[in-house]
DNA sequence: TTGCCTCTGTTGCAAGTACCACATTTTGAG
DNA sequence: CTCAAAATGTGGTACTTGCAACAGAGGCAA
């Protein structure tokens, strides 16, 4: 039994996609034209394409399927009440005309969408996209963004040119995410982004690391430092034993949003 | 002269295009019967609102255009074939292995998510998210932001970090949008962008501007090249005679999307 | 080779759609 | 109210699509 399947056919079917993408719509009669088959074996092909999925059709035709959404977004909305009120206790460790740097992450896009609302007159530098745009909200704020390339998971930069260009400034602050809270330290799942978190922390006066209870004893690939490097934690729960005792003894400050 | 029309046929339409948004497509005689309204007149209606750019038609019915986003401006929906020709066209100017630099703009956008589905090993250097989030698409582009104060409503990087950035690199080519086309030279809207091309075009080897025809003889505060600077101009529709003899005497070459 | 399976094209018809011209209703300004 | 423009419905014709059944072409294994 043939079932390869080995023919032209993908090739067709490869190129109706194809075609997809740059038209908003395509219609049965052209294709068959334009791939010189009849309009029954174009038919047979978008009856395929639809049950992968791939396509959706339409009367004599077919279009592309609503896009899914990015993986990013339904982790932004989890927890949400969470990162609230870490955003918010964070607010308090803020002044009028501070300096910033603050990275990438969703818990840090909560806080900067409160320092728009809440506060202002700051000059903010950032890798992060949601970041920045959430900041800008704000006129009194001025927002800058690093170089670096382009992450398009997290969409924010990251790489040499990030450290260096960061490297550049001195801030008063760095409020920073984090994937996992290690008695080691603060840890994360992208080691580029630790990288630039590192290069954050070396910039700025003092570090604040905002994540919620979900993170305790969570360990990534990347340790971005040492909990003597970082003076506050905010999170939204009290900390086990263990890793409060260990915070406690390297001069961290617990910040436990109400 | 009742020129308002402002009946239930508003509501029909609001009422087509949000049954649009939670469907991939539309056939007229569902709507006919849903609405209570004969075909003809749905079919008025699709009419109408695919002049509007607000669906596009397909045989029987209708669906969204592509990438209706809330984000996305008014701007980014009009023009839409005229775009997608000139990013067709321009691709025949890039090569495997290219470094690039591509500015800001609704349709440098659309060259780079050409470039990002038929090209690839290419290194881009943006200051413009959009560009970078649409090429990214594809892993073996590599994407460079530059950094810079962030300007919220193109959604890019610019001022004295962005211009110093970008003159440490050489490149192949920079494609740059534009505002409009004088016969002095292409212009933009926003001298902070302008200044952004500018210390593009100094790290290029080659300048390619791309506009639709809509840009012809529409003059903005920023004229960020002379035509002499220009190797290209992709556009559209074939230029009037005036600025035609202009970017010949100073040897720019025309390119006419078919 | 034979046999079987897949892919494709062809044919005919039923059903759906597009387009046009014209009649009818609705709307809103004067 | 009157009237013209806009909006909508109707009918007819020509075209397009969907569907199913059938037949030919080509590949692959026994």
């Amino acid at each position: 039994m043939g079932m390869t399947g080995r023919s032209n056919k993908q090739e067709r079917q490869a190129s109706i996609l194809k075609q997809l993408s740059r038209a908003p719509s395509l219609r049965i009669a052209e294709l068959a034209v334009g791939l010189g088959v009849s309009t029954e074996t174009i038919r047979r092909d978008l009856d395929e394409l639809t049950a992968l999925g791939r396509l959706n059709r339409t009367y004599g035709g077919a279009v592309l399927p609503p896009e899914a959404e990015p993986a990013v977004k339904e982790r932004e909305k989890i927890l949400l009440p969470e990162r609230e009120r870490i955003a918010q206790a964070t607010l308090g460790l803020i002044k009028p005309g501070n300096f910033l740097m603050i990275g990438s992450g969703a818990t840090t896009v909560h806080v900067a969408r409160r320092l728009a609302a809440d506060c202002g007159n700051l000059t903010v530098i950032t890798h992060a996209f949601g970041v920045a745009s959430v900041l800008s909200a704000n006129p009194t704020i001025t927002v800058i963004m690093a170089p670096g390339r382009f992450n398009p998971d997290e969409s924010c930069t990251y790489g040499g040119y990030a450290v260096a260009f960061l490297a550049g400034f001195q801030v008063d602050r760095a409020i920073l995410g984090a994937s996992g809270l290690m008695p080691g330290g603060p840890t994360d799942a992208d080691a580029e982004s630790a990288t630039v978190y590192t290069a954050m922390m070396s910039s700025a006066a003092a570090t604040t690391v905002v994540a919620d209870h979900s993170k305790v004893d969570r360990s990534f690939l990347a340790r971005y430092a040492t909990w003597s490097q970082v003076d506050q934690l905010v999170t939204d729960r009290e900390l086990p034993l263990p890793l409060a005792d260990r915070l406690a003894a390297c001069d961290t400050e617990i910040i436990v949003a109400p």
